[in-house]
DNA sequence: TTGAAAGCGCTACCAC
DNA sequence: GTGGTAGCGCTTTCAA
């Protein structure tokens, strides 16, 4: 079933049909709507294949994502998908695991199906590695500032987020703030831990490194963070997460420990994934709009406008405040 | 950057270039290696657009899920990812919406980029005209059992789970269990319910139409039916719902109307999402094998043997007992 | 307005 | 062992 059954069928040459399908070219309005017919007719689906090798270039977008269980990238994901679908993009979608070699390998898979761009969450190769594997490739970086001639990133004021949450606490009374960190080589988690220092400073309340944890964003990792905090006699009332499934895992260790969220301690997270409404109380975080972030991601990657090479942009966001934070109780908890 | 500079470059013709680098043909392992080299050097990557147009089929997997937003898409997507991977594919997305019209672009989408399989979750087509629409391509349907020849499906045991979960509620002296039942349009939601009734029929405990609420597989649904209940005064103790994001959706409900889970009710859910670990209480829920699921699908559209066709599988579940569940309390509850 | 033919990058058939 | 060449299905010059 190739456009060579649909030209015979209509008595016309391979070329003409390519134009009446495709409406490029002068043809004659009856030959152009004959075709159509006949093709639709026959339920001709041009192949898509075929054309790609053709143009050099295919209507597809990648998208790089180091987990698609991490509940932040479906959400993102459906983001792209949409802007995608209007513009009869597919999605190729390939895991990078976050590890270099997962990036470099998922990268080459684009590049060899000459997607028609690339959006790419990573933040383990540093600019100039990831610029040499991203050559020749239309990319977004999300939440991740490249800084690089040309390139073009799409992010969330992570850094005024993270001030937000901790002012929003701190607005509430609390002094003793922990901070449930992300790995500092990540960008946005050194970006929300600045953001957090930055806030205590305008409040004049010292920093406390005791007071910051390192840990990932994973529900795991908040879990065992937040029990390594119980276990030292640490002073606190509040707790800003990196990230709301680490602040959910923080939630089931005070849980397990018979503290009470947020009579006890507040807690924040942040990027409110649908799941931090789910949880009881409603998770306060600090939203990100995460579909929205894939839809502008999309938009500039399709946007054949010329001259839009190496914009960014950041995206604003906004604390909502549900169930886990609380005024402080002028007892002190957890000595 | 194609197989001709690679050829050129090491004295040789494309041909042999070819075959060196494939390793297919007779070929000396001096030029092999040579011509290896050359490639390295050069960074080439074969050109998998034009190998697709030349062998008629892609090294892609299509994936077609309704709504890639719902948390047990991501893990089963994940479960496929993996074996694609493995065997040096790439995923191709396309969001379904769970609408006939959804499902026929983006099966249209499959077929015009020749992909190597597709493995589709839904169930808004009946059987021949989702059959029509599969024509030409090779398929794994996904929960859904297909009643066609050669037709190739995996599910989980969504009957005996529902039994299981129905008579662990009922082992524990539950006798008022309400049902939030899914769409009955949908198989599997229908094969839920009808585990459910034979858990009860086979406990001798009549079946009460009043005690199954419609809804669907949402968060949302879930809020609403539970709602629907408190608001009639309906006599009940445990609820089973069709899926852990609407077991959650009315533990939400509860909460808001303080009704202690499982104190006063016990709820079960399906699927066990991650997500039913994360929420306090952990809940109770039938444990589907997701990411094995998507791992067999896969497995069953990659594997080439032959004989191979109308293969079929369902995989089995379990109970998994986490903190929504109780012995029910003789002061019975919400009248 | 229409058509013949080239060619996108690759693989594989056939000849050498 | 190696190389010329056809051809996958399509779009697009260039002629007619």
């Amino acid at each position: 079933m190739g456009i060579r059954e649909v030209a015979d069928m209509a008595n016309v040459s391979v070329t003409t049909a390519s134009r009446a399908l495709n409406g490029t070219g002068r043809i004659a309005a009856g030959t152009r709507t004959r075709v159509k017919k006949v093709a639709d007719e026959l339920g001709y689906q041009p192949n898509e294949v075929a054309r790609q090798l053709k143009e050099g270039m295919s209507s597809t977008l990648g998208v790089l994502v180091p987990d698609i269980t991490n509940p932040f990238f479906p959400e993102l994901v459906h983001g792209i998908q949409e802007v995608a679908e209007e513009n009869g993009h597919v999605l190729l979608l390939a895991p990078t695991n976050g590890e270099p070699t997962g990036i470099a390998k998922a990268l080459r898979q684009m590049h060899s199906r000459q997607v028609a761009g690339v959006v790419i969450v990573d933040d383990c190769l540093d600019d100039s590695a990831l610029a040499k594997e991203l050559d020749g490739l239309k990319y977004v970086a999300l939440d991740r500032k490249l800084h690089l001639s040309q390139s073009t990133w799409v992010s969330s004021d992570h850094l005024g987020g993270a001030q937000m949450a901790a002012e929003h606490l701190i607005g509430l009374g609390h002094r003793r703030i922990v901070h449930i960190a992300g790995p500092q080589g990540i960008g946005v988690a050194r970006e929300r831990l600045a953001g957090f220092r930055q806030a205590l400073e305008l409040a004049d309340i010292p920093l406390d490194d005791e007071l910051v944890f390192y840990a990932d964003f994973t529900e795991d990792a908040g879990y065992q963070a937040a029990l390594g905090l119980l276990e030292r006699d640490i002073c606190f009332t509040a707790v800003f997460a990196v990230a709301d499934l680490a602040a959910i895992g923080a939630m089931r260790a005070f849980d397990e420990h018979h503290l009470d969220v947020p009579k006890d301690i507040s807690v924040v997270g942040f990027d409110d994934i649908h799941l931090a409404s789910y949880v009881r109380p409603g998770l306060t975080t600090v939203k990100q709009q995460i579909a929205e972030l894939g839809r502008v991601a999309a938009g500039l990657l399709l946007d054949s406008d010329p001259g839009t090479e190496g914009r960014s942009r950041t995206l604003p966001v906004e604390v909502v405040t549900r169930g886990t934070t609380a005024r402080v109780r002028q007892s002190e908890v957890s000595t």
